[in-house]
DNA sequence: TCCATTTTATTCTCGGACAAATTTTCACAC
DNA sequence: GTGTGAAAATTTGTCCGAGAATAAAATGGA
């Protein structure tokens, strides 16, 4: 196989997941085609078939495909892929991403997040401002523009959605969170930003710190409102 | 193995992942836990290590374990786990279902629902239409106490969703759809409904079909909550 | 043309062997 | 004692080859 990203302690059925997961969700590999035989497909890899298996359970769990004896594994239709799931995301963003995917989880984001922030304003305790206050300083302090600052950028979001005390909540965090990750990279990849985005992010932390719902939700919502407008305006 | 719902056509892997999911989902096997070596539990579920490890691994495309060589695979903490995954839910609801977990699925459908219903209102179309209309008559015909009126109160909360034109959103639908599904047949088995929720949809429906994005949000909301409070009363 | 039967292609399961990785243990020097 | 480094042991990772199960496709007969 093509040394596909072979990372240091990513196992060799990990790597050929990744191989055939962005070869099907880039759409090298579309819906209703079927893939080579596990044999053939194996021998291609230079992997063996045990470990070309695994790898092929892990895109069935994730609703990438269907095997059955005989008639072969087959992509499944888009509207059956586990869209959400983490690794789903990363092979979509590996490549070029889907512009239409794109618009859909912000569409989602939009949704979900001012009314995490609402849930959150409701139920924060001391721990959780805390992390917010913590992550709001690391975010002035270095800005979008470095590693560390997008990492509290993740950070204080993850911190609103803890506070929110909802467990699916969380679990969409992480795949949110990768989406937003990647999208704010992707806009440093092009120009520099517009406008800086952290007295945006203080003003939802100052709401949910103050226990105001209806201003943590308004807040939050202008702020991903804004961030799918940046990111509009690059991808345009 | 224990023929843990070995149904036919399950192939043999999928028992064993069945069988491993439910014990961990359900609380039998804590996160941090270490489970028996690959060998050892194979040997006693009477199947062949590759068997297993194939089921293995799709727990951990679930996020539900980590394997790692010496170290064995541990159960991972529940915010790692993937609750949104359709497998993931099934498992959890196969037994006896965590309050906690319901609780926090209706709290997202209370957010993610509404904001479809507005997005349908906003871009449905004809055949959209057509299909919500299909569904509800066939509610109104079949009732919730059957089958098939519950496959129609499915196939109309999918219908609303398809209508907002959000993949995200329809594979959102796929589990929030099992977790409605799972609820309602729950307050089956218990007492009668308190009160026909059929008329509830068809203001859902009717606001949606007519285009009035505010009043679909704020009907499917009520609708929404009155199922909350329903399931919440059979639960207490 | 339609139905039953046979063939055949493909995944599924098995068993065993060795490789790789990493934790644990142990010996030894300090 | 304490730390250090080497050795051992344990567990998952990968490979190979064979046969079984399954369902599609071809075949032949009514």
């Amino acid at each position: 196989m093509p040394q596909t990203g072979r990372g240091t302690g990513r196992r060799l059925r990990g790597a050929v997941a990744h191989y055939l997961g962005t070869a099907i969700v880039s759409g090298a590999i579309q819906p209703g085609e079927r893939l080579t035989g596990e044999v053939d497909n194996s021998a291609a890899l230079n992997v063996s078939r045990s470990a070309y298996r695994e790898a092929v359970q892990v895109l069935t769990a994730k609703g990438l495909v269907e095997s059955r004896t005989k008639a072969g594994t087959r992509v499944l239709p888009r509207s059956r892929w586990n869209l959400l799931d983490p690794d789903v995301l990363a092979w979509a963003f590996s490549g070029e991403p889907d512009i239409g995917y794109v618009r859909d989880l912000f569409e989602l984001r939009a949704i979900v997040e001012p009314a995490a922030a609402r849930l959150a304003a409701e139920r924060r305790d001391k721990e959780d401002i805390r992390a917010m206050r913590d992550a709001l300083g690391r975010m002035r302090r270095h800005t979008l523009a470095t590693e560390a600052g997008r990492a509290a950028d993740r950070d204080f979001h993850d911190a609103v959605l803890r506070a929110s005390r909802n467990s699916v909540l969380i679990t969409l965090s992480a795949s949110i969170g990768a989406a937003v990750n990647w999208t704010t990279q992707f806009k440093q990849r092009g120009r520099a930003l517009p406008r800086d985005p952290v007295p945006d992010h203080v003003r939802v932390g100052d709401a949910i710190i103050a226990g105001d719902a209806a201003a943590s939700e308004a807040a939050m919502h202008a702020l991903v409102e804004l961030a799918l407008q940046d990111t509009r305006s690059v991808m345009a």
